[in-house]
Parts: structure tokens; sequence; C-alpha cells
DNA sequence: GCCCGACTTCTACATTGTGTAGTAGGACCG
DNA sequence: CGGTCCTACTACACAATGTAGAAGTCGGGC
């Protein structure tokens, strides 16, 4: 399972929210608590061997970037989930009966 | 987040099987590994904390049993996964896009 | 070619969650 | 009253995570 500390959310969310590739002192400036730069690189590092981040290791401050975005990433933890299910129609008709009304619309259209 | 451990799972998919409450010792039999009854009732006390299951004490053998079924288990999952998106629609597209068209039937039906 | 400063890697420690179980204490049956 | 059954408390090992210092490495300026 790929379940992420508090940590670890914070930075994916950086790289998830700007496009561009961060080095481990922009992570650092960019998250709000004080932290040491070791910390950091500690963190991408565990991402990276979880596969949520690719790291460009030719240029010299390395640069990360997500491999996945937030969304593909989200995907990926439903189908995880759905996947635990017994009964996977069951619990898809629970779960879509439980949006919202916009949201089904959207729904019926993409079923289409 | 309410993420279990194996064992953990073990003793709720005993709970979600039967529909009856179990004891402890029920439990520790019907596990197919050879733990020691208070192993189980730690595991079913750390569960209990956790709000998974319910725990009757007035009965002297306490009995547990799920407080939620499986798959509405598993539809809270799927909703605490999705709550953490910052676009609800985009991840239901592509989730919804990658099931199974005899899914996807179902689905129509029940967004009818 | 060599050194300095920036950057990375290695190592480490505290905390928390989970698996596992011993031991002590309360209740009941005979 | 003593044994039996059950629960509560305590404990310990192991993994994941947050946190960071110390040591190693690399590239650019002299």
């Amino acid at each position: 399972m790929a379940t992420l500390g508090d940590l670890e959310r914070s930075v994916m969310s950086l790289l998830w929210e700007g496009d561009t590739s961060l080095s481990a002192n922009d992570v650092r400036d960019q998250l709000g608590e004080d932290l040491a730069v070791t910390t950091v690189l500690t963190v991408l590092s565990r991402l990276e061997k979880k596969g949520l981040v690719r790291r460009e290791r030719s240029t010299r401050p390395h640069r990360y970037t997500a491999t996945a975005s937030r969304e593909e990433h989200t995907v990926e933890m439903l189908n995880e989930v759905l996947g635990t299910a017994s009964d996977r129609e069951a619990v898809l008709a629970r779960f879509i009966g439980g949006v919202s009304e916009e949201e089904a619309a959207a729904l019926r259209r993409i079923l289409k």
C-alpha cells in the first residue's frame, strides 16, 4: 500500500501543484515549515522508492517531479480500494449513489 | 486514516463474512493461524477504538460485530480517497472510465 | 590540478502503528 | 474457597515516518 505520511503528502502536493520540477531546496522553501534540507531529501528519496517521484540525477541540484498527476494517483488509490471489495458492483453502486446530482450528470455523460 | 494491518484485516474479514457476532475465542478458532487469545483481544480492542467493531460488554464472553458491512466500509474508504482530490469530477471520470463494460452497464442503470 | 562550497548520501534517533503474548485481576461454578 | 474462564494491563519487537547531523562527492573558480 502506498500510504503517505503528513510530510510526504505535503511534498507530493507541491510537486503536483506546480508543473515544473523542483530541487530539494525549492521544496524546502515552498513548504511553510522550517525544515533541514536533509529532511526534505530523505522524504524525496522515500517517495522515489515508492515510485511517486522521479529524480533527474544528471543535473546538479537533482530535480524532482511527480511520476503521475494527482488525479492519476487518486484514481490508482481508488482502484486499490475497489480491488479489496468482494462484490465490486455492490460497492460501485453505493459509491456512485452517493455523489452529487451534478457529478451524477457528468458520469452519465461519460458512460455514454 | 483507518489503514489496517494484516491481522486486523483478517479479523475484519471474519466479522464481515459471518452474520453472527463472535467472541474472541471464536475469532481465534476461525483464523487459521495459531494465535494466543490475548493477541486476538488486543486486535479487537484496537479495531473497536478505530470504530470498525462494536463490542457487546454485557454478555460474559464479550461478543464482537462489525459496525458496518464490508461494502459500507469500502465505500467509506473510497469516499475518503475521493475527498483528497482537488478535482473530484476529473477523478471520477477517469475512475469510472476504467471499469469493465459490464460494470459500466450496471452504473448506467443505477444513474437513471 | 586543487580547494571550497553546494549538494547528496549515510547513519541515527524518536515516535507511532501493528503483531504478538504474558500476567494479573474479576466473576462464576462447583 | 479454589479452579477456570475471560478481560485488562503491560510489554516488546519490527516497520514506517519525521527529523536531522556527519561524512562524502562533484563542479567551478583560481
